[in-house]
DNA sequence: CTCGATGCAAACTATTTGCAGGCAC
DNA sequence: GTGCCTGCAAATAGTTTGCATCGAG
């Protein structure tokens, strides 16, 4: 379990102390491929046997960010969504506007973007965040003319 | 001003109602070239005559978002924050995440990226957020070893 | 006249925080 | 033993919504 090394590295050069939440809560974001909300983590430790709080689950996430272990990849109504970068090839995300629907995508040409913006900005870039907006096949299908205008 | 044409259109070809509530809202938009959350458009407002309510300015949002007049371009620490985009060239975001300090630019590479992604993806793509992340030249300089993990 | 839009205030929802006790180190 | 961490509950903060009224078409 390479993520829980990182993490009790992390922690260790940062004078924090390691608890079995924590640890908890990063083999239950490694056990799965898929992009998370911190309420979804609640629910899915509030059956383990070590029941974790929302507190703790809210006071992880910046400390898994800060390890390099996650990150922030969107949000939807005003929930944000992350991921675990860790071991996962850099890509971006296609986002449905009509239903939701995401999905990964890597284009080759983007790959060494962070290097390439670092160049040609005065930032340091060490990460982006991409997201394509448009509609996926079935909503391209169904066409039907949206009366309603939403929110994004 | 052809903001408001656009404006007009849209709300005439969706059967919805002009108001000079969205014709103020729109103006104030248009009138500076700037990010803005939903709290700040509000403050600009209260102060012109036609005082105008939050929640008409919330309202107005996702109608705007819908003519294609603005877009939401990132979260700040659970905030939307918003642009116009109309005669706007595509561009996207440098952040600093340490001092959150905001920069627009531009890569020629990224130029027609939407049409690139409809023929390579499944996906009908109409536009795209690409949020770079990394340290602004002033806190590169300070370079300050942090000890908090902040949330993003 | 009709029905969408507004303003106000209350409701919601996601997230943060104060506090008392517990546990890692 | 010290001080970070946890759980709980209360507090915040952004955004949404119900309702009565207003006014555009």
């Amino acid at each position: 379990m390479p993520e829980l090394k990182i993490l009790r590295q992390y922690i260790q050069d940062h004078n924090m102390r390691n608890t079995p939440e924590r640890e908890a809560i990063v083999g239950e974001i490694f056990s799965r491929h898929d992009h998370f909300s911190a309420e979804d983590l609640y629910q899915r430790l509030r059956g383990s046997s070590l029941s974790i709080s929302r507190a703790s689950v809210y006071r992880a996430i910046p400390v898994l960010i800060g390890a390099g272990l996650i990150s922030r990849v969107f949000t939807k109504n005003g929930q944000a969504f992350y991921e675990h970068i860790y071991g996962h090839e850099p890509h971006f995300h296609l986002r449905c506007t009509s239903c939701g629907h995401i999905e990964e995508f890597m284009e080759p040409l983007l790959e060494d973007l962070p290097a390439r913006l670092s160049k040609s900005t005065s930032f340091a870039v060490d990460r982006y965040r991409l997201e394509a907006l448009g509609r996926c096949p079935k909503c391209q299908k169904k066409a039907a003319k949206s009366r309603t205008a939403k929110r994004e």
